[in-house]
DNA sequence: CAGTGGTCTAGACCACGCT
DNA sequence: GCGTGGTCTAGACCACTGT
């Protein structure tokens, strides 16, 4: 099966092997693939070697390596979908909105020169800063980090810093502070998590992330500006309705 | 620097070291980075350590590896940045179209199964299939797979699969076929590259990818499906803009 | 305790880009 | 020709998970 003479590196020999067996269902999701050892003995390779056929199928995000257990071919996660119907002021549909169970912190600070930019405000501007994690039947689903100026707030329970979560997501919030958001603009760029995040949000090495960016309006004023909000790839996908004029 | 009797593995160590070089601007982008011999001496380390390490910042997209030549750091690559205003039926802005040049095969093929669902048309109809591949400066920016029923552009110049690509896109070509798209509706997933992508889009291995499933209406009627749209995570940006109801 | 993947070393040869 | 990263082997010890 396998060539040593071929000009492809026989661990992407090896790799192309285990990946049509994947594709093709002999492996389905959750199933163990062969052991190294199996490996070596099977095809007649150093560890080293198999080792890097298996990094690579790692790297293409299907299978995961659990040290002491094995290599398991890629569970198909449910997917969250998060439509932009979730800025609705209308009461949430159910499965659109916020479903599972957040921790956040808030903090007051002064606006940093890029904060105080995407908000349109001078540097440093006090602003209510909200580090937010979304959970969904215990797994980490997104982490954002967003400002909203003290100001807007001022007089209202969400001024508060000690005050929990935001029940019916920012918009609600605003709402109770008497602003009323009009537009949203997201920016959605891919990219691999950063060291801390693979650890704060629970996913295997080489799970691209949605990275968005999220600046909320009322009228031209900009209102809140989340700096990124973090879902990874595996766990969510974001629909957006355009209307074409 | 660099302790071995840690309990953080050592090529993470180096990996710290480097990955703190790199984010506190001492190697900028373009940058190479210390040779792996040059590494193993200085840090008194196995070559395959090392080379470890440099896997890690491939994976974190830090830097990219190039044969016989070095380790760089990753450019930041100009980002071209796709708005949900591309969709307009008005002529244009600059910069918000498809700038760059394109290359399209068109193809007459029966609808499978899940084209059909999504175009919501019997399976078996027949469709124009158009694979575009989009260059900007040379550099592949998207490759996409999309779905027409032929109906729609009967009598039509758009109906010879021979024809070239369509200047304008989509929106102004179903315009011409006398079809007024009113909305879109996109998905947007990030994943990463399929073995074959990383050719036809050229993208380092271990570069995310931004992947769009695409549907156009025509009021109720889905007049186009763009099975998936894929966006190499280093080149481009989608953005959206929402309108709060 | 046996089996798994994780880490690490030492050494070899290769393909390629530069000068 | 020299230096670079790419591939591959053989062997060692470790940490963790199962029984």
């Amino acid at each position: 099966m396998i060539d040593a003479l071929s000009d492809r590196p026989v661990y992407r020999q090896l790799a192309d092997l285990l990946r049509a067996k994947i594709v093709g269902g002999e492996y389905g999701p959750g199933d163990a693939l062969p052991s190294e050892i199996a490996l070596m003995e099977r095809h007649g390779l150093g560890r080293n070697t198999v080792r890097q056929a298996v990094a690579l199928l790692r790297e293409e995000g299907l299978v995961v390596t659990r040290q002491a257990r094995g290599t398991f071919v890629r569970d198909a996660l449910p997917v969250r979908r998060l439509s932009s119907d979730r800025y609705r002021r209308a009461p949430q549909r159910r499965g659109s909105g916020a479903g599972g169970t957040a921790e956040a912190i808030h903090r007051e600070v002064p606006a940093d020169p890029a904060v105080a930019e995407q908000l349109r405000v001078a540097a440093g501007t006090p602003l209510l800063e909200r580090r937010a994690l979304l959970l969904e039947r215990g797994l980490p689903q997104q982490l954002s980090v967003s400002y909203v100026p003290l100001e807007l707030l001022a007089g209202t329970p969400m001024a508060d810093p000690a005050r929990g979560p935001w029940p019916g997501g920012t918009v609600a919030a605003l709402a109770g502070a008497g602003v009323r958001v009009t537009a949203v603009r997201e920016v959605v760029r891919a990219r691999m998590p950063r060291p801390e995040e693979t650890r704060s949000l629970a996913v295997a090495v080489g799970t691209p992330m949605l990275a968005i960016t999220r600046t909320m309006f009322a009228g031209e004023r900009v209102v809140e500006a989340a700096v990124e909000i973090v879902v990874p790839g595996d766990r969510g996908e974001l629909e957006y309705h355009v209307d074409v004029r």
